[in-house]
DNA sequence: CGTTTTTGACCAGCGC
DNA sequence: GCGCTGGTCAAAAACG
């Protein structure tokens, strides 16, 4: 599973003390799974970062247009003890892996069904229908993989908060919200370039309403 | 104990 | 109008 440590938060200066490998089933599922404890994995990239910036990129689902072309994520493992390989915090398509979690049991749903009011009602106090707000502004990076860090590092702190495996493409996309300041709307998605596995693309979205992180000196 | 990651579910936007 | 997909959320899990 996923188990490599990959630093996800993109400035050094941040402690990661929190090391969630993947929920563990059940207490009825016969003790640890062992079968994930390995050696981390670390993939890594530069800081350079090769950047070009597209202003109001408003469509959300031509993202992966050119899907056509799917790298082999063999090309990229590193990890072969029938684990799967992990990247950018991700995993990349493997055998999936049913047992890791559990039907989701009703009340992960209480998240919504507190106030969750209908869908046509889409007032602001459910969480639920912020959603998907059509960034104006977005702005594209290629980093290449080769660095230390798996994430490219920036000038601001990020914290993951989901990923999202992609129609066509066999790494998932990772989000991650700006945790340099609180309540900061930026946004980045990071992903494997279809064309060339050796790149990242890392979608910056929203700005960032605090003033740069002093943390690095990295030339985007 | 606190912080962070993982991960399935949910919802809205967009294309057809 | 319907279906699909991307983006977001929050509980659970794990480690320092």
């Amino acid at each position: 599973m996923a188990v490599d440590y990959i630093t996800s938060q993109t400035t050094p200066s941040i402690k990661r003390t929190g090391h969630a490998r993947f929920r563990r089933a059940p207490s009825d599922s016969n003790g640890p799974s062992t079968s994930t404890q390995s050696a981390p994995v670390k993939l890594q990239s530069t800081e350079q970062s090769t950047s070009y910036t597209t202003s109001s990129s408003t469509s959300s689902r031509s993202t992966n247009s050119s899907s056509s072309f799917l790298l082999s994520p063999g090309e990229e493992e590193s990890v072969s003890n029938g684990k799967r390989f992990s990247f950018l915090g991700v995993v990349s398509p493997a055998p999936t892996f049913s047992a890791r979690k559990p039907p989701l049991p009703s009340s992960h749903r209480k998240r919504c069904a507190v106030d969750r009011p209908t869908r046509s009602e889409n007032n602001s106090g459910c969480h639920c229908c912020k959603r998907r707000k059509t960034t104006s502004k977005r702005e594209i990076r290629r980093v290449p993989i080769t660095g230390s860090n798996t994430i490219p590092a920036d000038d601001y702190t990020w914290k993951k908060y989901g990923e999202k495996r992609r129609e066509g493409s066999p790494y998932p996309s990772v989000y991650y919200k700006c945790n340099t300041g609180k309540g900061c709307p930026a946004r980045k998605r990071v992903e494997v370039t279809l064309d060339d596995p050796k790149m990242l693309l890392v979608t910056y979205a929203g700005e960032h309403v605090h003033g740069h992180a002093p943390v690095l000196s990295v030339q985007l």
